[in-house]
DNA sequence: TTGAAACTGGACTCCTGTGTCTTGTTTCGG
DNA sequence: CCGAAACAAGACACAGGAGTCCAGTTTCAA
């Protein structure tokens, strides 16, 4: 349902969010289980979006622009790939503006859904869950740090 | 979000669930506009997966297997491409078998809340909906009915 | 100033979803 | 029995996502 590449990203994120200072893409497609060189093409969607800021040279990196407790899991989606929502009648027909029909109206009401929960999850929120598996599940990456 | 098979097929569904009895492809694509040889493929998808029934010659068409009340979006969505939860840990590590981390706990939550909105509607909730636009938005199929 | 570290951008491959078209095959009515 | 109605199935085209690779460009430090 949603993309591998949202699926990067909010790995990517999150590791950021915990690490703090600026990491190399390599460094964090290792952490993250990420192919390396397609986890630099999310990350540049993520610093063109303004998620992250990248530093070149040597000491550089990514960094988050915001606080992890500033920045939701939504802002991490619509920044890869929109959550779309249904706005007007999918099979275009004009009469009814944008009031939806039986259908699509629990469609969409379904993504809103989904959006109103994203919106509520900051990253903070995620890195401060009680859960006993660390984000990015575990593995020496997580339990090192 | 959902593909556009899954849209094709909800619309199909609604529209047989409405007339009854049985319509043919081309009866269907007109009402519901979608692309004739398209939703032919969706069709036989749904006809495989046992939701419509198809019969071949004169008079014939596709037909719901189902009563109305006893078919959800749920089952429509699934038998066209299945909503998937998130089972383990898409990093692949072991060590937590089902118990997600914070970030995929939360993603799952998600789609199970998706997937219980699915569930609780029956195509009769949604042709018995309240709502002043019919579904399949109205145009002339609709209000001929 | 030189070179290594690190991101940037484009070209390229592979696969799947969407959509079309054409050739069957089944079914029914006359 | 014959032909039209209707679905079935496969080949094909196109686009976009996923992923790789490589040749640039920026930055810092020695």
């Amino acid at each position: 349902m949603l993309s591998q590449s949202v699926e990067y990203a909010l790995r990517a994120a999150v590791f950021l969010a915990r690490e703090g200072g600026p990491r190399t893409t390599a460094q964090i497609a290792e952490a993250t289980q990420v192919p390396p060189a397609y986890l630099s093409k999310v990350l540049q969607g993520l610093s063109r979006a303004g998620i992250v800021r990248s530093q070149r040279g040597i000491g550089g990196g990514m960094t988050l622009v915001s606080q992890p407790d500033e920045l939701t899991i939504l802002d991490v989606v619509n920044a890869v790939e929109p959550l779309q929502r249904i706005e007007t009648c999918p099979l275009g027909l004009l009469e009814h503006g944008v009031k939806l029909c039986a259908l699509h109206r629990r469609l969409d009401n379904a993504m809103k859904s989904v959006e109103d929960a994203f919106r509520h999850s900051t990253l903070a929120d995620v890195l401060a869950d009680p859960n006993p598996s660390v984000p990015l599940c575990g593995g020496d990456a997580a339990n090192e740090a």
